[in-house]
DNA sequence: GGAGGTAACCTTGCATCGCAAGGCTTGCGA
DNA sequence: TCGCAAGCCTTGCGATGCAAGGTTACCTCC
């Protein structure tokens, strides 16, 4: 795994940025693909597609397998949709009980994320 | 600990919703730990009592091990201190390499963090 | 008509993290 | 003396994101 000459110990970016976003990710994509959904349906690379635009995650490894456990909860469904000349795509759609885990995540989101805010600030 | 039988947001919240938190802070406590004693050293079990009351942490079961880990990472230096009349007691100092590491989480929180806002802004 | 590229799907193995539960030691007070 | 609380820590578990790889279908180019 090809690690960078210069990317030392005790440096403060670099590879160890990568971790920190990684780890920071974790219980939040999950919702930020609910909250994609809930503006409209998506297919699973268009998901991971926009999601690696916003830097929210990585690859399509973590949004696939996360895709699965979400509608084994029942917080979406899925149908298959072939259109002329491209390949048959399976869709995503929020289910009401998507819908309402979306909403308990962002009171929990606002609570926690203001509390790391006014931390930070107190430094 | 047992569920409180006036919880009655039904399946979305209640349970669900400590688990939300709980995985939303993976990543979080870690450089919550190193933002509280930027202002002061602190010992663990001080650290934990302030982190539970801000809602960042459920136990002192997640504060030790993550404290052994900034150790031998180097992030924190740590001293033994006697006081009379009090147990002796382990502080927790940051160390340069800990405040580039807070420096670090910092930028890459305020990115994150605004991406998903605006995440759930858009809805 | 065949070869290759690409879009789109998914699985496997791994490292990491937070948490509950429990254990150990020391000092104080009844 | 006995019990309780403060303070330290360890162990086992479940959940998560990631890299890497594997599989089909469609289209294009020779």
């Amino acid at each position: 795994m090809a690690r960078d000459p210069d990317d030392d110990d005790g440096e403060a970016g670099g590879g160890r940025e990568e971790r920190i976003a990684a780890n920071l990710r974790k219980g939040l994509l999950e919702h930020c693909v609910l909250a994609l959904l809930a503006r409209r349906d998506h297919y699973g690379l268009e998901l991971a597609d926009d999601l690696v635009g916003r830097g929210l995650t990585a690859s399509e490894g973590s949004v696939y397998p996360l895709l699965a456990r979400l509608r084994d909860a029942g917080a979406v469904e899925t149908r298959w949709e072939s259109l002329d000349g491209v390949r048959p795509r399976r869709y995503y759609a929020l289910t009401t009980t998507g819908r309402e885990q979306l909403s308990t995540f962002t009171r929990v989101w606002r609570q926690t994320s203001d509390q790391v805010d006014k931390l930070l600030e107190e430094i």
